[in-house]
Formats: structure tokens, C-alpha cells, sequence
RNA sequence: GGGCUCAUAGCUCAGUUGGUUAGAGCGUUACAUUGACAUUGUAAAGGUCAGAGGUUCGACUCCUCUUGGGCCCACCA
């Protein structure tokens, strides 16, 4: 053994001997309690980041209760990542000066395919790199045709269950990349706006009302204004009408109590093509509207035709300011909708989309929650699922993009009705597809039975409900709790018994990394500095579960030294190696500090199982280092090299050997490697965990 | 506006159901080392555990409040 640990030439070939021997998949205990786990899939198109190599906690799961003899499945896929990937592709085809709307649907279809395609193997490479023992033979894709054939079924079943319904309704769209969005992909940034008040008279008897407003071009689809009628200094408003300002058309005054009157002057103009506030109003007052706006952010009609709404706003507060109708103008810090992933306002408009209806489906999964069928670590998380549960609103699942699924829903040209089948298009008559494809969520949702149901007969019988589903806390509600909704909803079961959270991994010093930032960390590149399994301890080791932690160095230095430790024993106990000895641990050793060493290795592997049991991944690892380098390596290798003997030898290299499998879960490749190089067995994959008397 | 979370050594953070001298890594200082390992060892310096109350025989650990960060949710137009 050379005096330093290369993790350079151990670790591909270590990973390439597991794949031939085929221990990573779960025939290996063939006989074993079945234990699952459904690896997040990734974006099929881009590289692992940092939050990837987070699923370290699921190989520690894995490779734990495969050496306790289950029958352990840990199941690969990736994701078509729909929007997230168009969006991608859409950025590299400006570079070469062409559009989406260059290409028909079909070409731009396989366009996005191939390029998928040939970027795929990326990201699976780089998960073998991280030592990952995922069943390869039954890895998916969520464009697979039989993946996509349960999503047309589930979307099928919802609709002719009633929970699956077309509506005009507001939607969140984003008129830069030309899609609508769920409530879940819109957030909120703070932004500095004029807060316009607009006179509004009225109809009869001269007088006006002030409305305030940070969006005077919309008042052209004004319907009505609103006021609370609680509030005294509008008291005398019933049954009268406004005018317009911009318009002239008549507008009633009409009394809803969601009207804050602390604000503005308590008035708010009613304009429900543009605002979901405005919009509900509207639908309780049996008003209708429509959006001003068009998909591509312009005023479609009128005066302002033509002009952008930013532009529109500044050229309305101009005219009716010269009309002497704007009272006075304020600064507002308020917070708007954008895009998260353009950063740019989000337009909500008026549009026919696919919608599920949510609260049927939130009830059983609460009512999961609840009864403890699905626990969540680390627990202070279960609240903001619950939170999304009891609160949850209709899902929008149409996306205009063809990155995707596309939705198996049939209009007939001559009726306008639809028809929504399992994919095939209806016969008689004259139908035309949906253009619109789902939510890729849509598709993630049903991932734990998508894949189970569609890798080998009996893997759905055998592996479902799955027991651990470990992801980052950010997509608890994006994906794990429409995952429990339409896991219940499809298999009448839970997806997974318990949910692991882990924390996000930041840049050095703390901060999110992002790549406008420029501060983003590859995870593979300091695999190839310092190892995987550096890398893999020092992200477990000193942060508790679901913490954020930063991605520093001095940790990532630190976890390979350890390595280079533990190499050192190894090769300590290789030099002085007695040979032909019997190897037998006596009972009780008569050296005091042979029989300490084995009562401290005992509780060590007590410790250890329980810490993973319970899912305390960093105190597994704090107590195995912290015993493997400063009791057993710094004081018992210490005390043992001036007496060595058969006897002593034998509680040396055993309780070495405790200390590798305790660590396998952890730093796979070296553990394995050091374990052949002493020639304790074909692999230590299939050694037996340790057990404590 | 609501919720969650953090504030512990110079820096980055552990501290698991409250219990004797509060820990790790990095950094710093001194010494050692051709002998498993300098990707090493021994030792040392360094903390009023944000602040103020409270519960308790006893609190870094539980409760309340204050201050200052971070994150998430939310239709103040």
C-alpha cells in the first residue's frame, strides 16, 4: 500500500468492479425485507449541482440496510424538466440568432429531444462519480412511453372524477417566456412603485371619488368600483355610478368587504383581467371583465395599442394628468409577482387552462399527515406542508411550451366541446389536440408508482409504498406534497413513509449560490480534487439534518485527510499483519486495553445504528471519526504497536474491520478499497452491518 | 401581515430527551517526528454560550420579552 491515499485511481474502478458484480441491486439479498428509496430525479439536461450531491443521504440509507441484509432498491431516473429545459434551449438558439417560432412544433419537439438526449449521460456519469449504488438496470425517464401512458391515465381518471376542470380563469403568465404558471412558480419581490390616485366621477350629481392604483393602463378594462361596506364615508355610494376617466363607459359602485379601507382612499377599481383580487370580486358580484393585455405584454386595443403596459402606464398618467384627474401621486414598497425563473412581472391574464381541483386531493394527504402514516424530518417542516395542505388552491397544469407531455385532451372543431382520453385522439368528427403540454410537476407528482409500476414485474407489489423519499426542503412543496396527494389519489397509498429533508448547500461563505452571482461550487470538482468520499463525509459530518451549510474548503480538506487516516491504519495493521495466526478474539482479553477497545467498538455500533435509524446522519458521522481517529488510531494503535501480538492483533484488525462497514455507508470507495487490499473478502458491499450484543 | 429559523472560541459550525471542567474543523503558539500517516502527533492560548427576565436542586439546552441576521408564505390595489 503506498503511503498516500489516491482517490484518483481507486474510485472509477472500485465503481466499475460494483456495477459488474451487481450489488447495487436488490436481488443481492434476494430474500431481504424490501427497503426503498426513489432517487429525485434530475434534470436530464443539466450537470449535478451541489444540492445533488445532498443525495449522499440516500446512499448512507441504501447502503445501511442493503449490509443489514434487505432487499435495498434505490431506483435512478431523470427528469424532462419541461419549462426549466426549454427555457435552456431557447437561450442557446438566440446565441445562433434563431427563435422558437423558427420551428413547427415536431422540429422544435425533437430539437429539444436530441439535445436532451446528448446531454443525459452527463448528469448520470457524474452520479457513479459520487459512488451512488443506484439500480441502473431499472432507471426511467419521464418521457418514457410507458411513464407518459400513466400520466395520460391519471389525468384521465381526474377528469372523469370531476377533479380535473377547464376554466377562464386569471392565470399567472410570464410574457417573456410566453407561458403560464402555477401559484408555486410565482414569487414575490419587493419593488418601489407610483401609487396613482385617479379621479373617478360621478355619473350623476357631479363629485368624485380618488382610486388608488399602481396600474393606470388598466383602467380602460375597468368594470366597477369596489368599496368596503363597513366604510362610513362611502356610505351614501349605493346604486351610483362612476365614469371611467380614460373610457367615459359607465361603472357601477359596488360593496365587497375583502376592500381594505385602511388603503389608498379605501376605493379600489375593479379590474379582474388583470388582478385575482380584482377577478374574485368580480365573480361575487357577477361581473365580467377581460384582460387588456395581450400574451405578448401589449395593450391589444384602443388608444394604447401597441405599447408595452410599462410604456402604457407612463403615457396614461401623462394624459390624465393634462386632464387634471390625478390627484396626487405616491410611493408604494410593495411587493410583486415576477417570474422565478426571468425575474420579470408576472402579467396575470385571462385564459382557458387545465386545472386541477386540489382540496379533494389535500384532505387524505393531511389526514396521512396526521396520523403519523408519512413523519417528516426534520419535524419543524411538517408545518409548512400542512400549512400548503389546508390552504392549497387549484393547480394550474396547462404550460404553452411542447417540452413536455402533451396534454391528451381533444376540442371539437365544430361544437367546441372537449373530450380527454388516454392519449389516443377520438374517433368521428373532427378534433384537434391541445397544444398545451402539463406542468412537468404533473408528471414528478406521479413518480413513486410511475416508476415502480413500469421497471420489473412485482417491483410495484414488492417496493411500494417506498420508505424514504430525501430531498431539499425547497420543492417540499412542489413535488413531495403533490407526490403524497396523487400517490393516495392513484395506489389508494402513501408513496413513502418517511420524508428526509436536507438543507441547502451554499458557496463558501454562506451565500445562495447562483450563476449570475458567479458563485457556484461543482460538486465534481472537488470530487477530482479531493474524492467522493471527502466530499460525500464532509457534507454530512457537522450539520444537522435540513440545515443550509456552506461548501467550504477547510471541510472538504479535512473529510480527506480523515480518508488519508484511515488509510494509514490500514496500513499499519497490513506491516504488521500476523500471519497464520487464528485471528479468534478471546472473551476477555487479559490486556485491559484490548478489552476497553472492544467494549468501545460495541457501543460505537450501537451508537452508530441508532443515529441512522433515526436519521442523525451528522452525529453517525461525528462519533465514527472521532473514534476511528482520536480513540482508536491516536491512543489504541499507539499503546498496541509496542506489544503486538496474536491476541492484540486480533482486536486490532476486528475492530478495524467494525469501523470500515460503520463507514462504508458514508465513504464507500475507500472503506472498499482498503477492505480488498487486506484481503478480508470479495467486497465489503456484501459484508453483514455489525451488530452490538 | 403570518410562520419558521439562526445568534456558542479569530473564522465555519456541532452540542440528540436540561446534569459534573461547553466540543470539532480551519487558523494561532510551542514542541516532536527518517519508526502507519506532515493529508502526522503531543501540548497550549482562545468562549460572561446575543441581551433581559422566568421555570428548576441545576439551563447553551425549556418558557416570555428585546435586539440583530436569514428563509418561507401572503391577492395592500
Amino acid at each position: 500500500m503506498d503511503k498516500i491515499y489516491s482517490h484518483k485511481e481507486t474510485e472509477d474502478r472500485i465503481y466499475k468492479f460494483w456495477e459488474e458484480k451487481g450489488f447495487f441491486k436488490p436481488e443481492v439479498n434476494p430474500k431481504g425485507k424490501p427497503y426503498s428509496i426513489i432517487l429525485p430525479p434530475p434534470n436530464a439536461n443539466a450537470p449535478l449541482h451541489f444540492g445533488h450531491a445532498m443525495y449522499v443521504i440516500e446512499d448512507i440509507l441504501i447502503r445501511y440496510r442493503r449490509m443489514k441484509g434487505d432487499s435495498a432498491l434505490w431506483l435512478p431516473g431523470a427528469d424532462h424538466a419541461g419549462f426549466e429545459t426549454q427555457f435552456v434551449f431557447e437561450k442557446n438558439l438566440q446565441k445562433t440568432g434563431k427563435s422558437r417560432f423558427d420551428y413547427d412544433r415536431d422540429t422544435l419537439y425533437k430539437m429539444i429531444w436530441d439535445f436532451v438526449q446528448s446531454n443525459r449521460p452527463i448528469m448520470e456519469n457524474q452520479l457513479k462519480k459520487l459512488g451512488f449504488s443506484l439500480d441502473w438496470s431499472r432507471k426511467k425517464f419521464t418521457l418514457d412511453p410507458d411513464i407518459i401512458s400513466i400520466v395520460y391515465k391519471t389525468f384521465k381518471k381526474l377528469h372523469d372524477d370531476g377533479l380535473v376542470y377547464r376554466g377562464y380563469r386569471l392565470v399567472n403568465y410570464c410574457t417573456f417566456d410566453g407561458t403560464s404558471f402555477s401559484d408555486l412558480e410565482v414569487i414575490h419581490k419587493e419593488k418601489e412603485s407610483s401609487l396613482y390616485f385617479v379621479k373617478y366621477f360621478f355619473e350623476k350629481g357631479g363629485g368624485n371619488i380618488s382610486v388608488a392604483t399602481t396600474r393606470p393602463e388598466t383602467i380602460i378594462a375597468d368594470v366597477a368600483v369596489a368599496v368596503n361596506p363597513k366604510d362610513k364615508r362611502y356610505k351614501d355610494l349605493k346604486g351610483k355610478n362612476v365614469i371611467n376617466p380614460i373610457t367615459n363607459e359607465r361603472l357601477p359602485i359596488i360593496f365587497d368587504s375583502s376592500v381594505d379601507m385602511e388603503f389608498g382612499t379605501g376605493a379600489l377599481k375593479i379590474t379582474p383581467g388583470h388582478d385575482p383580487k380584482d377577478f374574485e370580486i368580480a365573480q361575487r358580484n357577477n361581473l365580467k371583465g377581460e384582460s387588456l393585455i395581450g400574451f405578448d405584454g401589449k395593450i391589444k386595443e384602443g388608444k394604447y395599442k401597441g405599447l408595452y403596459a410599462k410604456q402604457a402606464r407612463e403615457k396614461v398618467a401623462e394624459d390624465l394628468e393634462k386632464e387634471g384627474l390625478i390627484e396626487k401621486i405616491e410611493k408604494i414598497i410593495h411587493q410583486a409577482p415576477v417570474c422565478y425563473k426571468c425575474q420579470n412581472i408576472i402579467e396575470p391574464l385571462l385564459m382557458e387552462q387545465w386545472f386541477v381541483k386540489m382540496e379533494p386531493l389535500a384532505k387524505p394527504a393531511m389526514e396521512a399527515l396526521k396520523k403519523g402514516e408519512i413523519k417528516i424530518s426534520p419535524k419543524r417542516l411538517e408545518k409548512v406542508l400542512s400549512d400548503f395542505l389546508e390552504n392549497i388552491r387549484d393547480w394550474n397544469i396547462s404550460r404553452q411550451i411542447v417540452w413536455g407531455i402533451r396534454i391528451p385532451a381533444f376540442k371539437n372543431k365544430k361544437t367546441g366541446g372537449w373530450v380527454v382520453t388516454e392519449g389516443e385522439a377520438p374517433t368521428g368528427g373532427d378534433w384537434e389536440q391541445d397544444t398545451d403540454t402539463f406542468d412537468t410537476w404533473f408528471s414528478s407528482s406521479q413518480w413513486p408508482f410511475a416508476t415502480l409500476q413500469t421497471t420489473k414485474p412485482d417491483d410495484f407489489e414488492r417496493f411500494y409504498p417506498t420508505d424514504v423519499m430525501e430531498t431539499g426542503y425547497d420543492i417540499l412543496r412542489w413535488w413531495v406534497a403533490r407526490m403524497i396527494m396523487m400517490g393516495l389519489y392513484k395506489t389508494g397509498k402513501i408513496p413513502f413513509r418517511d420524508v428526509v429533508l436536507h438543507g441547502m448547500v451554499n458557496d463558501p461563505k454562506g451565500l445562495k449560490m447562483s450563476k449570475s452571482k458567479g458563485n457556484v461550487v461543482d460538486p465534481l470538482e472537488i470530487v477530482n480534487e479531493y474524492g467522493a468520499d471527502a466530499l460525500r463525509f464532509a457534507l454530512i459530518f457537522g450539520t444537522g439534518l435540513g440545515n443550509d451549510q456552506a461548501a467550504s474548503l477547510p471541510k472538504f480538506q479535512n473529510a480527506r485527510n480523515f480518508a488519508n487516516k484511515l488509510w494509514n491504519m490500514a496500513r499499519f495493521i497490513e506491516m504488521n499483519r500476523i500471519q497464520n495466526s487464528k485471528l479468534k478474539i478471546q472473551n476477555s482479553p487479559k490486556n485491559k486495553v484490548d478489552k476497553d477497545i472492544i467494549n468501545k467498538v460495541q457501543n460505537l455500533v450501537k451508537d452508530v445504528t441508532k443515529d441512522l435509524d433515526n436519521y442523525n446522519f451528522n452525529f453517525a458521522a461525528e462519533k465514527v471519526y472521532e473514534f476511528a481517529w482520536h480513540e482508536f488510531a491516536d491512543k489504541y494503535i499507539e499503546d498496541v504497536k509496542k506489544r503486538i501480538d496474536s491476541n492484540s492483533y486480533a482486536v486490532l484488525e476486528s475492530s478495524y474491520l467494525a469501523i470500515l462497514k460503520l463507514l462504508h455507508p458514508f465513504m464507500p470507495f475507500i472503506t472498499e478499497e482498503i477492505y480488498q487490499k487486506l484481503n478480508l473478502g470479495e467486497s465489503i458491499m456484501v459484508e453483514k452491518w455489525p451488530s452490538a450484543k
